[in-house]
DNA sequence: GCTAGAATGCAAACTTTTATACATTTGGGT
DNA sequence: ACCCAAATGTATAAAAGTTTGCATTCTAGC
């Protein structure tokens, strides 16, 4: 799934003890939505965490036409809610359930006292926050350095690496294009260009990385910047 | 300044207590650096936070080409280097002094043992980071939904808001065209359309706002979501 | 296997943005 | 008060991206 946030960053369930997560469920309660089923409303005053725990939530904003529009998709493991907490702002984005889905939702007063007794805790937030700043950071440098195929080829290759199939990204032309703030023709003329050097294959709903080494030196030889910058590594290492 | 990272997002200095901050000065070292000095290198290895002590850091990347891009320019209780301890990836940016400059540098060990011991320190790193991530995400969706004029008017204000006065912005548009990642001459005229309006004024390396509270309601009229978003408050609510 | 709906491909007219080049204006320094 | 480098304004051709409309292809579900 395409993704702004979450493609990088590590899931908080991966960062944290069996123990502290054991602690964090206690303090929780579990809560299940249907396909559709909002979770949060842009404007929601009340500071809390979130952390999914099965299927995916939807994080966007409504448009004043009708129209949703899609931040960032987060799956299991993936928490969010912390700019209510460490802001004190009520929620920025609408957040709706895809497909049946549990979350586990932890009240503001009593994740900070844990976060305030566990170190470990803070540690892990601060990693998946540091990961999304300098995501979206070198995103947007992307943005204003490379040229559209180039861009779409390296964000291919970013997405492909937290991807379940290293080869297949399953997405839409739509959806990307929609992230990169572009026309669905613009990525597909992209997307055309990437495929005529042989290095990707485009599907229906779905672009597969036939060779990625050699897609990665593309990418390397058209960057202004000396190299790729290093993808996510074991995070616990101080 | 003209900034991604640091507009909006408060200082370590301010979210800290005196006597936190005393600690941190104690484990750390003051370095001085002059003009145009380099303070890190992208891709040094050593872990560590630097904060801002006195005078501004650039923070950038050297392009293939020699340019150097700047990213962002902190000044006094800023801090960065988050991403060195909690990713335990090497520097992403090269990071140099403009005038005179005096830094806190803490290194790893001893800025984590300090982290693990306070929670009001790992509280307000967090509240930094979840800053610069909403910060960041809400720039890339007006990128990608705002026409140009707006996008540009409505960073103005929100710059307004963090500079020394309130009135009137210091930046020439070339600065303004590479972070929005357009051309110097999209800024312009995106500037001379905004003026014709009777809200700003254009001058020589500064933008003035005649008036704000007009402004913010041109804005919020062609903004497709709802309202602007508040802006930063107090964060230490919990 | 059919079929409907979703996704993609494509073409032409149009708008926006860029690059380039040059003129003009500004304001700090001497 | 003058000078000059920096910043801004403007014009034009070329490139890139958008819109619109429709044809084509794919795939899940019956």
């Amino acid at each position: 799934m395409i993704d702004l946030l979450q493609h990088g960053s590590p899931s908080l369930i991966d960062l944290i003890s069996d123990e502290l997560w054991r602690q964090l469920q206690a303090i929780g309660t579990v809560e299940r939505y249907q396909d559709g089923q909002m979770i949060h409303l842009r404007g929601d005053e009340k500071p809390g965490i979130t952390v999914v725990l099965d299927g995916r939530v939807m994080i966007g904003l409504q448009g004043s036409e009708g129209t949703f529009l899609t931040s960032s998709v987060m799956g299991r493991g993936q928490c969010f809610g912390e700019f209510t907490l460490f802001a004190g702002l009520p929620r920025t984005h609408d957040i709706s359930a895809i497909g049946e889905t549990q979350v586990l939702q932890i009240k503001g007063k009593p994740f900070l006292a844990l976060f305030n007794a566990e170190p470990s805790l803070s540690h892990a937030l601060l990693t998946i926050n540091v990961y999304r700043t300098h995501g979206l950071l070198e995103f947007l440098d992307d943005l204003r350095r490379l040229s559209l195929p180039v861009h779409v080829a390296k964000f291919l290759l970013s997405m492909s690496e937290s991807a379940s199939n290293k080869k297949e990204i399953q997405c839409n032309q739509e959806v990307l294009a929609f992230n990169f703030g572009v026309s669905r023709i613009s990525i597909g003329k992209a997307l055309k260009k990437l495929e005529a050097t042989g290095l990707i294959e485009v599907g229906y709903g779905k672009i597969a990385i036939t060779d990625h080494p050699q897609l990665r030196r593309w990418v390397e030889q058209r960057c202004p910047v000396s190299a790729l910058r290093a993808s996510r590594v074991n995070s616990t290492s101080q």
